[in-house]
DNA sequence: CTGAAAGCGCTAACAC
DNA sequence: GTGTTAGCGCTTTCAG
């Protein structure tokens, strides 16, 4: 929109009172508080309105007096074509934005080309705080975020921020569940299917020393909760195949379970980080005709509802929960000014795509 | 945080002015217009900003000043919980926000419940245009932003509301095409699952003046091209059985087809108006047994990336950049004040689930 | 390159 | 119930 924006403004509140020789208090009245004027005086301003075009008061000047903008700001660092194809994201947002819309406020989603750091915008966007979606610690946009004047929510990520609320999922419980169950199957050589675990962009084998400092938590505390149950069992878990995959995709995790089953033909099991990889390692097992679960047994995490449609065995995490709760943090907030955590829990679902490696439970009886 | 969240304005423009004993304007120009003073100068102000806690100029003082609000409004009535479960909206959402981030224009979601007919929170809304996705003609949030002084650009609904912009794909030709692959492959006996065609709820069969009334243009036109198409080889369309559904998921999908079976058993193909209820219908076809595309054929509209990966046979419409179209219609927008109509093409994606019925090809051939 | 002046359109005390 | 008085925080001619 170039050019002056507004090309003509109809009237304004003032010309309006001039024109029924009323004060500006009154038409402001007439609009914001019914009830500190007569019935018939109100109808004849607003009859005014009608009749001058004047659509009632500027959104904008109201915000600069009434000190608040009346929406709440969305901070994406990943590119927004990415953010509303995930599953898991768009169930954030619903929730959030279900949150936003009992709370009558606004949803702003700030531009933040993760390319430019263009930390304009956040600097531009009227809005009472802000919710931050999986953004890295060091993100410039969420520098600036931080340093205007409102509240902030986190979700998921960063962690240990220190005076911003922040909303997540006890990621290595869920996946550690999990871990049981296929242990509890008698799976003991798996292979892993992750999705980033650095910035920069890395499409291969993760060595165990890359898994325990990746900057992505979500990633690293699904991985340490697979850890952790097969660990539990004897599992040497250096020798455990980890795939990662730099976009977050079902291509890419079709492609990461081709490249697992290639160079790991033994597993019998791979246990993906996310119900998008896993569709696509389940997209693999079909066209290579891989029995899934006879042969193979494929999870994913997340519980997004195509994972529920093909009855992957996941661990599903309350998404749009999370984005309420979120909202709800930031509309919610009384005079409170301790930051608040929040740790959802997750349920294990137990479908159709886990099974065999029963040999294990044998051998287990013959104890 | 970096102290108190919400807190009073910590520093303004002035103040700041006066602390460093310059004007208000040299400090404006430090952030607005860098080459309106020397560096050196401009450096100095950052840097009493930043240790002042000064967050750079008040989007919303700014916003009054200079009559633009940085952001587009998205008007979305159907409840949010819907949008955001919806890949067709999800995919328009991805090219609107797309072409917003390219602007450097934030997205507003306007919180509207579509049960109370809270039209202030359009009034509320600080933006620049408005862009209204698929909403009914005489809804009054509708009403509300046609009020308001800013252009609007609507997607596939309402239609013919003058001196807006408009959005939207050809349904009609698009399904015609479908139609004509099915007749080609020999289909005479058919049934349509189709979503809602009314605004108040009715689930089962739509009899033939239902459909041509409905106010939902886009189910109208896609049926009517299915009709156009099979008409066109002498089926007598009263007699094809057309069941309807309240809410547009898989799982009305599911119900709309085991009625369609149980109801017309004779039919060899199901047409669904959306690739949502076609997933559904699928399910159902998998839960039942029945070899698709064997004994059924199943197809539905959109090309929503879970019906590729389904290998579901349906028409495509470029949701993505009819989103994009929309921004850039309200965004780049030059001194133009005649209305645009965009109508993009669709493509008919022929893939597993369409087949058999060859029959009728045999009956031809004895012509 | 800098400063003074003039509002953008509105709301909120507080008096009448 | 209604009007008067002050700004909210900023940008922007237009002179110096």
């Amino acid at each position: 929109m170039s050019g002056p924006p507004h090309v003509r403004r109809p009237a304004t509140l003032a010309s309006l009172a001039a024109e029924l020789g009323v004060s500006r208090t009154t038409v402001s009245n007439a609009y914001n508080r019914p009830d500190q004027l007569s019935a018939p005086l109100r109808e004849k301003v607003l009859e005014a309105a009608r009749r001058l075009g004047y659509p009632g008061p500027d959104p904008v000047a109201r915000s600069l007096r009434t000190r608040r903008a009346g929406a709440v700001g969305l901070l994406l660092t990943e590119a927004l074509s990415y953010a509303f194809r995930d599953p898991v994201a768009t169930g954030f947002l619903e929730g959030l934005a279900l949150a936003c819309e009992r709370a009558g406020q606004g949803l702003l989603l700030v531009p933040v080309s993760s390319e430019h750091a263009d930390v304009a915008a956040v600097h531009q966007a009227g809005v009472d705080g802000f919710v931050v979606y999986s953004v890295s610690e060091d993100d410039p946009h969420f520098r600036a975020v931080l340093e205007r004047p409102v509240p902030t929510v986190v979700c998921d990520q960063p962690v240990g921020v220190e005076g911003v609320d922040r909303v997540s999922v006890d990621d290595r419980q869920g996946m550690r569940a999990l871990g049981e169950h296929l242990v509890g199957l008698g799976h003991r050589r798996i292979g892993v299917v992750c999705m980033r675990l650095g910035t920069v962009r890395h499409d291969g084998p993760a060595p165990i020393g890359r898994q325990e400092e990746s900057t992505y938590p979500v990633q690293r505390e699904r991985i340490g909760g697979l850890r952790d149950a097969f660990t539990a069992v004897g599992v040497d878990w250096s020798q455990v195949p980890v795939v990662e995959r730099y976009e977050h995709s079902p291509e890419a995790g079709a492609s990461a379970a081709a490249e697992l089953l290639a160079t790991h033909p033994e597993v019998t099991a791979i246990v993906c980080t996310s119900d998008v990889l896993a569709i696509g390692a389940l997209q693999h097992a079909a066209e290579a005709d891989i029995d899934v679960p006879g042969r193979l047994t494929v999870t994913g995490f997340d519980g997004v509802p195509e994972a529920d449609r093909l009855g992957l065995t996941t661990v599903r995490q309350p998404v749009r929960r999370k984005g309420q709760v979120a909202g709800e943090l930031l509309l919610d907030r009384g005079e409170r000014n301790t930051p608040k955590q929040v740790v959802l829990p997750t349920e294990l679902v137990i479908a159709a795509t886990s099974g065999p490696a029963k040999r294990r439970e044998e051998f287990f009886s013959g104890w």
